[in-house]
RNA sequence: GUCCCGUUCGUCUAGUGGCCUAGGACUCAGGAUUUUCAUUCCUGCAACAGGGGUUCAAUUCCCCUACGGGAUGCCA
């Protein structure tokens, strides 16, 4: 039982879920299903200055609708609970009190304003700007006094100034850090809350984690934290720090450079399938040279073993890619369903279900993404709209002889099918002498507005007998 | 500045002391298929950061330099 997978995502609420998080809640969930452990969500909801309204439902709502459940945490509980870090304060205060009397933290009485101040002057004096620890020789009269006085306080590691500290990481192997180098990290903020630093570590291991996966941004406090897991005695999670995503400059992944927020690729038309597919695939490969990944697949294959230790450019080319990808791969169905709101949004009427799904099966082989869905089946709604190059093939002979050919037979015929389209395409030749080019290209401009375009038979089936030859009589004797 | 981490085609990456003339994918270019477009397929372009070692042999091991990134918050 102790040897239980149990790793954990813990996001903070920040209004969205950043294509980052996704990539470390991915690779958590994936080694749970791998190892047939749990996956934890545990919100990090410690910052009050940042508390955003919405942000924790909006988070819930995009993991879950990207695909990525969870087995612990908010709404759904567990045995390890509450999953708010804001709710777990009085443990963590209990937890800041043994410290202190183990003489692991002390109470510090600086205010943010005179650390600001230290830390200007250290930068203008040319030194390392860091803590410099005046609280840390307070006398217990001292604190007592101050205690006494009510003056805000904020609770500091205390932690070893000689020495280095050796650790393994899964990714990284051996990583060594002086202690001369790391400050006395804040532990409880003025305000009572944990930092994450106190927080992170003690609910970890009250939610008995076996494996820390998060970012490389975390691997220089690692230090801070193994200092508690030693103090209260406890055995330290597996590290397992992952390489960042990174902007095309090469810079940490942020906004500013594009999109980073998973519900803005969703609500683009970016596929769950594909978007998971594609960050799985940023810093991490499998032995084979396979790139495309069901989630399932994934996690039959994923191995920490694999994780690369250099950043990752986030490349939106390929993301295209995978999209355009899972858009033709994957059952039309489906692909109506998710493509629907785009289609209500612009207005177009697609309550015929069975003329719905010949759209889509047309228009999804001509897209990446699926928010250009409508763009690209627009014709399919709205009648063409001619420029002067139009006009011109219009106007031409060959084209009018093709157009009157055309109007009057299928007028003859009773129901529209590829057959009948195609019977007429060959009459067009026979009767006509008009073949290749000379015959799609007017027709289909004069039905689909534009020369290039889906195979003519699809495009009057999905017309119809009488919009085509509505069309048609449109661009009849054209002026 | 200091500490930590990293460095294979433009990008994601495979790779190992000899199998490397360094493999795959995206992008790009060319070609084939298609009435056209898209798809698909084929071909091509393109990389071991630099310098020292170690070794019979180094892209692979060690050191240095350079470059990049992260941390350095009462943010996470």
């Amino acid at each position: 039982m102790s040897n239980e997978i149990r790793v954990r995502f813990a996001p903070s609420p920040t209004g969205y879920l950043h294509v980052g998080s996704l990539r470390t809640a991915l690779y958590n969930y994936l080694y749970a299903k791998k190892t047939g452990g749990k996956f934890i969500l545990r919100i990090e909801d410690t910052d009050q200055t940042r508390y955003i309204e919405g942000a924790v439902e909006n988070l819930l709502n995009t993991l879950k609708s990207i695909g990525l459940e969870y087995d612990e945490g908010p709404e759904k509980g567990g045995d390890y609970g509450p999953y708010f870090q804001s709710q777990r304060t009085a443990i963590y205060r209990k937890y800041a009190n043994e410290l202190i009397e183990k003489d692991a933290a002390y109470y510090c009485f600086c205010t943010p304003e005179q650390l600001e101040k230290m830390r200007k002057e250290q930068i203008a004096r040319g030194i390392d700007a860091r803590y410099d620890e005046r609280c840390r020789k307070l006398s217990k009269d001292e604190i007592k006094e101050n205690l006494a006085k009510g003056k805000p306080y904020v609770i500091r590691e205390k932690l070893p100034k000689e020495g280095e500290i050796v650790f393994y990481d899964i990714v990284r192997d051996r990583v060594a850090i002086k202690w001369e180098t790391v400050d006395d990290q804040v532990l409880i903020k003025s305000d009572g809350f944990p930092t994450y630093h106190l927080a992170n570590v003690i609910d970890d291991h009250l939610m008995k984690i076996s494996h820390i996966i998060r970012g490389e941004e975390w691997l220089s406090s690692v230090p801070k934290h193994l200092f508690l897991y030693n103090v209260f005695g406890w055995k330290p999670p597996k590290m397992c720090h992952l390489p960042l995503l990174l902007n095309p400059d090469k810079s940490k992944l942020s906004k500013r450079q594009g999109d980073v927020a998973v519900e803005d690729f969703l609500a683009k038309g970016y596929l769950p399938e594909a978007l998971l597919n594609f960050v799985a695939l940023l810093g991490w490969h499998s032995k084979s040279d396979e790139e495309l990944y069901t989630l399932e697949k994934l996690e039959q294959e994923f191995s920490l073993k694999r994780i690369s230790k250099s950043g990752a450019v986030f490349d939106i080319e390929k993301l295209n890619w995978i999209n355009g990808h899972y858009l033709r791969s994957l059952e039309p169905g489906y692909i109506a369903i998710k493509a629907r709101p785009y289609f209500i949004k612009a207005g177009y009427d697609i309550s015929n279900e069975e003329q719905y799904l010949k759209i889509i099966d047309v228009a999804r082989n001509r897209i990446s993404v699926l928010s250009d869905i409508t763009k690209i089946s627009k014709p399919f709604f709205i009648e063409p709209d001619f420029n002067e190059e139009d006009k011109m093939l219009i106007n031409e002979e060959n084209s009018q002889k093709l157009y009157s050919f055309w109007f009057e037979n299928l007028k003859e015929i009773e129901t529209i099918s590829d057959e009948a389209v195609n019977n007429l395409l060959q009459r067009s030749t026979e009767e006509l002498g008009i073949k290749g080019k000379d015959l799609y290209f007017p027709l289909r401009l004069a039905l689909f507005g534009i020369v290039h375009g889906p195979e003519f038979p699809a495009i009057i089936n999905i017309l119809g007998k009488d919009e085509t030859i509505k069309r048609l009589s449109n661009v009849l004797d054209f002026e």
